[in-house]
RNA sequence: GGGGACGUGGAGAAAUUGGUAAACUCUGGCGACUUAAAAUCGCCCGGCUUCGGCCUUGCGGGUUCAAGUCCCGCCGUCCCCA
């Protein structure tokens, strides 16, 4: 049998060198404070208990990173662990009976072992997982650390409340008003829960934004706008009446002259107030909490309000009273939750002015506009402008009128300027059993009274049961009965655990010193590796986890816990893999392996024969079941397929259209590279021979094959990854043309055969290691540098320039790389097509661009 | 409503600072090998053409010797605030 008729063995081959890097320990990191360190992570996955497509391309695309970056000489820490608490384990518990540390346990351990057969470079010794004590023991310590540190307090908060489920739901649990399992409608309540002050870092998270620029602009723009920062002023009003002043925030006091009312939220105690002796006004406020309370409900609902009979006068005019009415669409969360109107230059004030008959004063005049007869219709005016009708601000433009009203407004004693955040402090507590318990102990006496440190962890107990509805830990008969750490006294545990979001805020820097049981991060180590030089994952986390990251790494270096403040130093955030969706005759939706291509290329039902409808490419879901398991896949084709595949076609940060033709192209690659080696292997001269004289076409490969690791180089360096494969493939192409006629050709062919195998080892390591080991290098691809380029063979003597007339290509030409202008010019002007194209008329103007065009206008 | 991204062949996509549009791949077509098929290999594949060329990067303008790339105005799709 001859080589050519042997198959790849994807399964064999992949296993063998999976086994090697194993048993050599290839990717164990240890601190060298001689090289260079590089971080690269990928967002960890919560162990659902299979990986699906998404975890392969966001793995995938950190591997070439991670193996790029060590092939280059860095010091590579490239762990992996587990987002292990949250939702699905207590959804598990109550729907199959089966506890949620088991199943969250065996989860971990399938999806280990598929991440395994992915051939990832991690060092698996750091593996950790968030639900384990010692893990969520030191986020104990940090909670409390953080409360001595101030960064903690606790004050009643809204929570959306189950009925019949006696629980407390998330948002996204709660569809249209109504509970996702039970079906009961949700009402709000009021529960004490613990905050982390992440405002106590507003302006640094956001000012420090502009130094991370290896991040993508969009996630900055995301974040500034998450953190909401308004220059403003608090304003304080006198109701007519009474003893106490309204406060009211605004970002506009230069239209103080053009107010018409002022208006509080349905949530405001003066609203509650007025509504113990005025059952219409109490009917609206319940009215306007049945409705949700987000900023976008409030957007996009109608603008209501009712008068409440209190006179507000205004600071600057005496004698003029201005109506106070209670209003939907003022949120009590923002500001002081009171506005005070101006319906001319603020859209939703317009509206309500409109609803409700109260005067439109304009007091910024639109640039071309004529003050007597300026009018504001149906849209108002937010634009720039001179101030008019106002007194003392008249002739002044926006900016200058707000300085001038806030200096009034502070020399007045009624105010100041001040800074309004949209941010607001992040609420810890969860009524959730499968979490992290909050190491406090409730005392009658005492009142919340932290666990003593000698006692951490607080462990969550295991014998629990979901038969009830509500919180296990609530109903457990002993565990929340424990002596309160100061009087001695009975007192109860906090049977809150913390947001999942907790967990993943500071893993990556656990993954420093994972092992140690004494402290969080061994310092020395955290110093060494921290920031993350590179994490990579998906946009929907641009906002909460990456922001109370930093939050997070912020309050740690607070406490003395680490030295810097940004734990991502770069992010790459990668789009959704997609596929097209079937639907059946019913309109059923259908898995991809349901169908089947018919004769006259329309879509069948594998089974009935049906047409099938074909949809639009969409994010791939269990709920359209445009689904392939990446299980099957590498069981078939193996994972250097799945990972070439995941790596073609789109650029990382853009969405990825999965198809089967697709992932055939990536295998048939895979076994052509392989075969091109095994067929010219015994005709190659050996491995580390001297370069012997080379005639024109081995020196024409030679540039092709130094100009390929150049520019792959480049590639992996800026993650094009999709041009880094297509280069690779090219220069594939030319190897499979190149016929060897003398030694000379063997030696650059074995060159490029060479090359190819260290440049695709970061994308394709297996099939790299199988090809480079049949090359005759007995040491591992994983212990081999990067390939550097000869610059002598980048450079051409010669080059081809583009001639145009008037913009127009008319010819090429060869000429000597940086040659005369003059000669390029003389040249073009020779050339036939030249001549023809500028029938007879006398060149205007010539343009050279060295080494790239020469046009010629008539 | 506000903020952002994107729009290039049948499809995914390439195209340093404005400088030869469509590299690489998929699909499709034709052919070779084969008893046949698979696999593999070779060729073709934006549109029109009087075979000289002409047109073509969502649409309409503009700047420039030169625009996929820069500017202005539209249209469409997607994402975030949610």
């Amino acid at each position: 049998m001859s080589r050519t008729d042997e198959r790849y063995n994807v399964k064999e081959t992949e296993a063998k060198w999976q086994k090697t890097w194993e048993d050599r320990q290839s990717f164990l990191a240890t601190e060298d404070p001689s090289r260079p360190k590089y971080f690269v992570l990928e967002m960890f996955p919560y162990p659902s208990g299979r990986i699906h497509m998404g975890h392969v391309r966001n793995y995938a695309l950190g591997d070439v990173v991670a193996r790029y970056k060590r092939a280059r000489g860095f010091n590579v820490l490239h762990p992996m662990g587990w987002d292990a608490f949250g939702l699905p384990a207590e959804n598990a518990a109550i729907e199959r009976g089966v506890h949620p540390a088991k199943w969250t346990r065996e989860n971990i351990a399938a999806m280990r072992e598929q991440l395994k057969s992915m051939g990832l470079s991690y060092d698996w010794s750091r593996e950790l997982a968030t639900c384990e004590p010692d893990y969520y023991r030191h986020e104990q310590k940090m909670f409390l650390d953080f409360l001595k540190a101030g960064l903690v307090y606790r004050k009643e908060s809204w929570v959306n409340w189950d009925p019949v489920e006696n629980t407390v739901l998330a948002n996204e649990q709660v569809i249209d008003g109504r509970g996702w399992r039970s079906g009961a409608l949700v009402e709000k309540r009021l529960l004490s829960q613990w905050f982390l002050k992440i405002t106590a870092f507003a302006d640094d998270l956001l000012d420090s934004l502009q130094t991370l620029d290896r991040w993508p602009e969009r996630v900055r723009i995301m974040q500034e706008n998450w953190i909401g920062r308004s220059e403003g002023a608090r304003l304080s009003w006198t109701l007519l009446g009474r003893d106490d002043r309204l406060d009211i925030f605004t970002t506009r006091p230069d239209t103080l002259f053009g107010a018409a009312f002022l208006a509080i939220s349905p949530n405001h105690p003066l609203a509650a107030e007025l509504a113990a002796h005025n059952p219409a006004l109490a009917g609206f406020i319940a009215e306007c909490n049945r409705m949700g309370t987000s900023e976008a409900v409030v957007e996009a609902a109608e603008k209501r309000g009712m008068d409440t009979g209190l006179k507000a006068l205004h600071p600057f005019v005496p004698g003029w009273e201005l109506p106070v009415y209670v209003a939907n669409f003022v949120l009590m969360e923002y500001g002081s939750g009171a506005i005070f109107g101006c319906p001319a230059h603020d859209q939703r004030d317009l509206d309500f002015a409109r609803k409700y008959g109260l005067t439109v004063t304009p007091v910024v005049l639109p640039a071309e506009a004529d003050a007597a007869s300026y009018q504001v219709g149906d849209e108002a005016y937010c634009g720039d402008g001179t101030l008019f009708n106002s007194d003392f601000l008249d002739g002044l433009d926006v900016p200058a009128a707000k300085a001038a009203a806030i200096a009034r407004i502070e020399g007045g004693k009624i105010g100041e300027k001040t800074v309004n955040w949209r941010l607001r402090d992040w609420g810890v507590s969860r009524q959730r059993y499968w979490g992290c318990p909050i190491p406090i102990i409730h005392c009658d006496g005492c009142g919340p009274v932290p666990v003593p440190e000698a006692d951490l962890p607080v462990r969550l107990p295991e014998d629990v049961s979901f038969d009830k509805p509500g919180n296990p830990l609530d109903h457990h008969p002993t565990w929340k009965n424990v002596a309160c750490p100061c009087c001695g006294k009975p007192a109860r545990r906090e049977t809150d655990t913390f947001d999942t979001f907790f967990e993943s805020s500071w893993y990556f820097a656990r993954y420093c010193s994972p092992n140690r049981a004494d402290v969080a991060f061994d310092r020395a180590a955290a110093d060494y590796w921290m920031s993350v030089d590179q994490y990579i994952g998906g946009i929907e986390h641009a906002v909460l986890h990456l922001l109370y990251s930093r939050f997070f790494t912020r309050a740690l270096k607070t406490c003395g816990y680490l030295g810097v403040k940004e734990p991502f130093a770069g992010l790459l955030t990668q789009g959704m893999v997609c596929h097209e969706t079937y639907k059946d005759e019913a309109g059923a939706w259908l898995y991809p392996d349901e169908v089947v291509k018919g004769e006259g290329g329309g879509l069948l039902h594998a089974q009935t024969g049906k047409t099938v409808a074909l949809g639009r490419s969409e994010k791939m879901s269990k709920s359209k079941r445009n689904v392939v398991d990446p299980a099957h896949i590498i069981a078939t084709y193996g994972a250097d397929t799945a990972r070439l595949f995941m790596l073609s076609d789109s650029p990382p940060e853009r969405d990825l259209e999965w198809t089967e033709a697709g992932i055939d192209g990536a295998w048939r690659y895979v076994n052509r590279l392989w075969r091109l080696t095994a067929l010219a292997v015994d005709s190659l001269p050996e491995a580390g021979t001297i370069m012997p004289d080379l005639g024109e076409a081995a020196t024409k490969l030679r540039r092709q094959i130094h100009k390929t690791i150049a520019a792959v180089s480049d590639d992996l360096d800026r993650f094009h990854f999709n041009k880094a494969v297509a280069r690779i493939r090219e220069l594939t192409n030319a190897l499979g043309d190149f016929k060897t006629e003398s030694a000379g050709d063997g030696w650059v062919l074995r060159e490029g055969l060479e090359s190819a195998a260290l440049l695709v080892a970061p994308m394709m390591p297996h099939l790299a290691e199988e090809i480079w080991q049949e090359l005759g290098h007995p040491q591992p691809v994983v212990d081999t540098a990067w390939p550097l380029a000869e610059a002598a063979l980048l450079v051409e003597d010669s080059v081809t320039i583009a001639v145009q007339v008037n913009g127009k290509l008319r010819a090429t030409i060869e000429l000597p790389k940086d040659c005369d202008a003059t000669l390029a010019e003389e040249t073009a002007l020779a050339q036939e097509a030249v001549i023809t194209a500028m029938s007879g008329k006398p060149p205007r103007k010539v343009v050279v661009v060295a080494n790239r065009i020469v046009n010629v206008v008539v």
